[in-house]
DNA sequence: ATGAAAGCGCTAACAT
DNA sequence: ATGTTAGCGCTTTCAT
C-alpha cells in the first residue's frame, strides 16, 4: 500500500496564511494570545484549504484524542443483536451520545467487554492503548465493575457510571430508577390495585434493587402488601416466563405486575394469556424499557421510559468538561416517565378470588 | 491537563526483550525476516507488558489507521432513532461490521452525513482527515451518491457501496433485492393470488427499483397484470398510507400487496383495517427489513429478511484485504429470505368483487 | 536477520 | 503576541 500521507496539514495553513505552526495550533484549539486580525487569517486559510487536524496527530503531541469509548456487555449486546429482538439501548445510546461528542468535536466509539471474563482488564487495558480515547462511558454492568471502574481511575481517565450510585471515582448517572418504579406502582394503586407485583432484575444490577425499593415505597404508602409478590429474572425472557407463572399461580396472586424489562412484561402477556386471564381486564402490566416493540404488542403496553439518549448524553458532557471542572459529588439523575399504553385499567372488581 | 502518555509503548518492550524497537515492530505486524527464537521472546516481552500498539501512532508512521468508517445518511438516521421506529438497521450493521472488524484488529466507527447538504464533500472530507480511516463502508443512498464515491475514489481510500451496483471503483454489495422480492411475489402467486400490488420505495434508491423488476418478472412469470398496481413511497409510514390508499381504493384492487418496508407494511395493515379488510383473509402482505416490530404486529408480518450484518460483514473484509488482493470485479450479492408469517394466506375466493 | 536514523502531524514547553 | 525546539509512538527507509 502507498504510503497515505494527510493531504492538507497544518503546514500548509501555515505557509498559506505566512504564520508559524504554532500560531495556526493556537487558532484551531482557540487558545489565547493570538490577535482577531491574526486568527482571521488563519481561519481564512484554514477554511480554503478545507483543513481539519488529523486526530492521531493530535493525540501524539499529548492532546487529546477527541474519542470517547462507549463500553457495553459484550454477550448480552450480541445476543439482543442476534435475536434482533428489538431492544434499542445501543441506538439510544448513540443518539445521545455521537450527537453530543459532535457538538464538541469528539467521536464515540463502541466497544464490547467481556464481563464475566477473567480478562476484562486485559480486555479493557487493550482498547485503551489501542484508542486511547479521553473518556469512558460505562454502562451497567460495566458501570459497577470495580476491575473496571478500578482500572480506569488507576489510568487517569474520565468515566461516567451509568446506573450506579457508588462513591468513587468517575460520575455516576441514574436514570430515575426508584422515582419510575414509584411512579409505575403508585398509577396502578390508582386504578385500584391491592395485589401489585414486581418481577425484578437481576441482583447484578443495582438498578433492579433501586426498581424494588420504588414499588416497595409505593405499596408502604398505600398500606399495601409486598411480602411473596416479588419474583426475580435476568430481564430476558424466559425468565419472566418462570417469574410471571411464579406470580400469578400463588393463592391470591397481583392483579397488576411491574416488570423490570419489556421482554419480561412480554412473558408475562404470554403467562397471562396462558392462565386464561385477560390484559389488561384481569390482569394489569407495566414494563421498562419502553423498546419499540412495545407499543405493537397485544395489549400495547403501558412502559417506564428511561432516559437513554438523555443520560448518555450528560454523561459524554461531564466527561468532556471534566478537564476544566470539577467532579460533581451528588449522583446525576435524569427522570424517567411512565408511558401509558393499553396493559393498563382499573383492577377487576372479584379482587381477592382465586382464579389459578 | 496531565499530559497523558501510552503506558506501555514499543520502547518498554523493546528494552524487556533487550531487542531494538524495529524487532518489536516486526513481531506486531508479523513481518519476515525474525527468528522464530527471536519472535517468542519478543512475544512474550508483550504479553508480560500487556502491551497492545497505539494505533494513533501506527497512523502517524504511516500505517494503517486499523478504523473503518461506516457512512449512514445523518437525517434518516437521527429520526429513527428519535421516533424509536424500531428499525435496527444500525445494530445490524454494527453486528456485522464491529465483529467483522474485531477479528482483524479494526475499529468500525460510525459517522452520520447529510445527503442532500450540499457541503457533503466538506463533512466527509473533515470526517477522513480526522479520523484517516483505512476503509469506509457506504450505505444507502450514500452509496450511490456520485460526489461521495468520487471522493474517495480521488483519495485512493478503498469502500465499499452497498445497496448499489454501478461499475466504477470501490465494492458494489447488493442484498438479493430483485430476488427477494421475486420470491416474494413468486409465493403469493402460488396462495392464489391474482393481482398483486407493489408499494416501491424512493426512485432515489437503486433498490426500489430492484424490487419493483423481481415484482414484475414474477408477475411476468405467471402471466398476470401490474399495470395500475405499483405505487411508490419513501419508505416512511405517512407515504405507505398514501400508497395502499392508492392500491386499495381502485377499481379491481389487489388481494395482496408486496411493500419495501415495514412501516410501508405497517400503514398499509392501518388502510385495510379502515377500509374493513381482515388481513390475511382479504389482503396479504409482505414486508421488506423484517424488522423486530414485525413480529409483534397483528398480524404478525411475512417480510422479506435483509442480510445487513452479513453483508457488511462482507464488505468490511473485502475492504481489509483491500491492499492485498485485487478488486473483483462483479457485484457481491449476499442472498435475503422470506420469512412466513400471519399477513399472508391463500387468496380470497371473490377475488374482482370490488370492495372499496 | 537485526539495528539505527528519520519523520509522520501536531502541541507543550520554552524562547523572544 | 508570535516563533522555535523537542518529542509523542510507531514504521519506513536505509544500513549492517
Amino acid at each position: 500500500m502507498a504510503r497515505r500521507r494527510q493531504s492538507v496539514t497544518i503546514k500548509h495553513v501555515a505557509a498559506d496564511a505566512g504564520v508559524s505552526l504554532q500560531t495556526v495550533s493556537r487558532v484551531i484549539n482557540d487558545e489565547p494570545n493570538v490577535r482577531p486580525a491574526m486568527k482571521e487569517r488563519v481561519q481564512a486559510s484554514i477554511d480554503k484549504l478545507g483543513y481539519t487536524p488529523s486526530i492521531a496527530a493530535q493525540r501524539m503531541s499529548g492532546s487529546r484524542s477527541y474519542l470517547i469509548m462507549a463500553l457495553n456487555d459484550r454477550e448480552r449486546t450480541i445476543a439482543d443483536w442476534r435475536e434482533r429482538r428489538g431492544t434499542d439501548w445501543v441506538d439510544q445510546m448513540l443518539l445521545g451520545g455521537m450527537l453530543t461528542c459532535a457538538e464538541h468535536g469528539y467521536r464515540m466509539i463502541v466497544e464490547l467487554i467481556d464481563t464475566h471474563s477473567d480478562h476484562v482488564e486485559r480486555e479493557l487495558s487493550a482498547a485503551l492503548m489501542a484508542l486511547q480515547p479521553d473518556g469512558v462511558v460505562l454502562t451497567p454492568p460495566h458501570s459497577e465493575n470495580a476491575l473496571i471502574t478500578g482500572l480506569l481511575a488507576d489510568r487517569g481517565i474520565p468515566f461516567a457510571r451509568i446506573g450506579s450510585i457508588a462513591p468513587g471515582p468517575g460520575f455516576a448517572l441514574t436514570m430515575g430508577d426508584t422515582k419510575n418504579a414509584l411512579d409505575a406502582t403508585r398509577r396502578l394503586i390508582e386504578l385500584g390495585h391491592k395485589r401489585i407485583g414486581m418481577i425484578a432484575g437481576p441482583d447484578a444490577y443495582s438498578l433492579s434493587g433501586w426498581r424494588i425499593e420504588g414499588w416497595r415505597q409505593a405499596l408502604g404508602e398505600a398500606g399495601l402488601p409486598h411480602e411473596g409478590l416479588c419474583a426475580a429474572g435476568d430481564f430476558g425472557f424466559e425468565s419472566g416466563n418462570e417469574a410471571a407463572r411464579a406470580l400469578l399461580t400463588q393463592d391470591d396472586p397481583p392483579t397488576a405486575i411491574v416488570a423490570s424489562s419489556d421482554q419480561m412484561a412480554l412473558a408475562t402477556l404470554d403467562v397471562a394469556r396462558e392462565l386464561g386471564l385477560s390484559v389488561p381486564r384481569d390482569l394489569s402490566v407495566i414494563s421498562f424499557d419502553n423498546t419499540p416493540i412495545v407499543r405493537f404488542t397485544d395489549p400495547p403496553l403501558t412502559a417506564v421510559d428511561q432516559p437513554i439518549a438523555e443520560t448518555i448524553s450528560r454523561a459524554v458532557e461531564l466527561i468532556i468538561r471534566a478537564r476544566r471542572d470539577a467532579a460533581p459529588d451528588a449522583v446525576i439523575d435524569v427522570e424517567g416517565s411512565v408511558v401509558e399504553r393499553g396493559s393498563t385499567a382499573p383492577a377487576p372488581h372479584l379482587t381477592g378470588v382465586k382464579r389459578a
